[in-house]
DNA sequence: GACTTTGTAGAATATTATTCTAGAATTGTA
DNA sequence: TACAATTCTAGAATAATATTCTACAAAGTC
């Protein structure tokens, strides 16, 4: 964040963008360091020093990426002020709206970043725990005061996020036709009733 | 599914299924055809004979593992005999037995799926048309009839079976401790109450 | 049993990631 | 400003490895 403009900043930006371009046309195996050197009119000698190697280049793709989507969800959530219904509005809108900005960074993540040296890799782990302890702060004492319902805390971000991530995924490979925006209030929908206090649900139907 | 024994075959399963260990252990650009020959017993121009190219194994291990994994899904829709409630649990188990049966396979394919290589292959695209309409087969009619909720059709994947997809997910890659079948009630839970036609759910609550 | 197809083998080749060396630009410091 | 020290760039040299090629073996067909 401190030096947005110094030269070495300007060349790994570059560098970074002709790779996205390039793994947004064709596999990571079928990009070569050469291909990204043409676009981004570095060196090879200038991409090593910057990244390391190959996978470096997508680690930091991953791991800004990450980072940027994180920072509009904290800013989200934020907003809501602590209203239960906001708060779901929130963490879903403020997906779509990354993505929908963002749309070939997007698909990057969503197809890199299950690969076995990123999961392990520090800065995505560090990621990971932030995204943990946001979640956390801003819908435990929701939980707690009984305004939603408690779910088992692994099962949190599969139950509420996952089906909107999986619908952004499958719009950016172009699986499906409109864009998440347009479904905005189903995910939204679905994600609270998923959330709702026992009382106020299936069990009072079903007894 | 004809020939089963036949030393052509055999030595396809052989070399798929050393690919599979190789995957498991690291990133698919890191493992080099040389090791998979190594471990398969299967000469550098066997393997080529027989998958054309690295990226062939890939299909391959792709499409047979989808196939294998619609067919437990086909087979349990079909033993819920039309009963809404058990034609989602159908769907949530069918998928967490298929994932605990064949762990590597399953994190081989959430890894890989993405890839651009594999969503426009022919025998992935049709798997992927297959999938739809067993699903529709045995939902048209519940939604039809009133029983379940009419979502719209994109949708309906990604709020019902991604949730379970994302758990299991992240439970191969042992980012969470539990496995899927402990929270198969949570996800069978979920897929409900998101099923649920409008009367017997939050609207006569809010109203 | 000749012949055709299919499968196996491993050396030869081509591609491409990575390393290396030399030098240019930048930064910090007196 | 001068002058190290550090950081960055360049591209040739190297190494790793995917793919092709040629020859041969096995299996199936008539």
């Amino acid at each position: 964040m401190k030096q947005e403009r110094t030269s070495t900043h300007l060349r790994r930006r570059a560098v970074l963008e002709a790779a996205l371009d390039c793994f947004a046309e064709a596999d990571v195996e079928s990009v070569s360091i050469a291909e990204i050197c043409d676009r981004s009119g570095a060196s090879v000698g200038s991409v090593y020093h910057h990244f390391g190697n190959k996978e470096g280049i997508l680690l930091a793709l991953l791991s800004d990426g990450l980072a940027a989507h994180l920072e509009a969800l904290e800013q989200a959530l934020e907003q809501a002020e602590g209203h239960s219904r906001a708060c779901i509005e929130a963490v879903v809108d403020s997906l779509i709206q990354w993505v929908e900005a963002n749309p070939r960074w997007a698909q990057f993540i969503y197809t890199h970043l299950n690969r076995s040296g990123a999961s392990s890799a520090e800065p995505i782990l560090e990621i990971n725990r932030r995204y943990k302890q946001i979640i956390e702060q801003y819908f435990k004492p929701l939980i707690e005061s009984g305004q939603l319902r408690e779910l088992p805390a692994d099962c949190w971000s599969s139950l509420i996020v996952a089906p909107t991530h999986d619908y952004a995924r499958r719009w950016l490979r172009q699986q499906v036709q409109h864009s998440p925006s347009t479904h905005r209030q189903v995910f939204v929908d679905a994600a609270w009733r998923i959330v709702q206090p026992d009382k106020a649900h299936i069990t009072t139907i079903q007894n």
